[in-house]
DNA sequence: CACTTGACCTGTCCGC
DNA sequence: TGCGGACAGGTCAAGT
């Protein structure tokens, strides 16, 4: 599920409630998705402050006092949701996937603060929570590409990275993390839609003139989805319950028979890197 | 070696 | 309505 939209939206939310609160208390249910030992967690983690949270690619960052960083990743069906102490929580519009509260029986872990608790729920059990001693942070990020949203992000960026991966399709070489990092499979078929790109074509064939029409339309989608707070077709919530609402908007993912946007020819999806693709066949060459 | 596939785990949806 | 199989947004080890 959740992509670089997705985990920035929690991001942004989360920073507003947790920065400055203590750790107060930690709830294991399934401790396979902590990638330490629970006693390494009681240690660095309970009774910590919380300085800062930020993003690397599709991991959330929480900055602790006791010198490590908490590593969260959410991988397809990981939800962080808040809910404070004082005040009703409640999920906007409809529950989606049977996760109406919390918490529930997904609810794996839970983190708790004076002023309110946050539950990570994940069905699948392929999330996460990893600590990383601070000096090792960086290391352990290096591998990732570009950020697509830092206004560093040039198409020449891109274009070096794919060097590297020039008999891949682009569509393979987009989902790969140290090309560009954020990147999942919904926005990697909607970027290549409106940067009209055949998701087949191998990177070799690419000329400058189309990296460049990429770059503008991955920057492009994942604004747009952004300020959509992301996209929610099944798990997807944000740390508040909600929906994202770029589900609405989207031009392919998930639409095969449907009219494209652009040219009202029918959506098609193939198997490509051993995921769904989707694509206009006549808009994208 | 570079690239593709299967595994991780659980739920949902579709066709018979 | 029940049941089996395919499929699901991420990532990496194992296999070709």
């Amino acid at each position: 599920m959740p992509e670089l939209p997705e985990v920035e939206t929690i991001r942004r939310d989360l920073a507003s409630v947790l920065k400055g609160q203590r750790i107060s208390d930690l709830i294991v249910k399934q401790s396979t998705l902590l990638h330490n030992p629970l006693a390494l967690f009681r240690r660095y983690l309970v009774g910590a402050k919380i300085l800062s949270v930020k993003r690397r690619a599709k991991l959330l960052l929480f900055e602790l006092s006791s010198g490590y960083w908490l590593v969260v990743h959410l991988k397809m069906t990981g939800q962080l949701v808040w809910r404070p102490k004082r005040g009703r929580w409640r999920v906007g519009g409809h529950p989606i996937g049977g996760v109406s509260e919390v918490p529930n029986k997904y609810t794996y872990i839970t983190l708790k603060t004076p002023h309110g608790s946050l539950y990570f729920n994940d069905v699948r059990k392929f999330g996460y929570w990893q600590l990383i001693p601070k000096s090792n942070l960086s290391h352990y990020l290096q591998a990732y590409g570009p950020e697509p949203l830092s206004v560093k992000f040039k198409w020449r960026n891109l274009a070096e990275r794919l060097l590297s991966h020039k008999r891949l399709t682009i569509k393979a070489a987009l989902l790969n993390q140290t090309v560009v990092a954020g990147l999942g499979n919904i926005y990697t078929d909607e970027s290549l839609f409106v940067a009209r790109l055949n998701p087949k074509r191998l990177v070799a064939s690419l000329k400058p003139v189309e990296l460049k029409r990429l770059c503008r339309a991955i920057v492009m989608v994942l604004k747009k989805a952004l300020s959509a707070r992301g996209t929610s077709f099944n798990t997807y919530v944000d740390s508040l319950g909600q929906r994202g609402h770029y589900w609405q908007q989207r031009f392919v993912y998930g639409r095969r028979g449907e009219l494209c946007r652009r040219c009202q020819r029918p959506i098609k999806k193939m198997i490509l890197a051993g995921r769904g693709t989707h694509y206009c066949a006549f808009c994208q060459s």
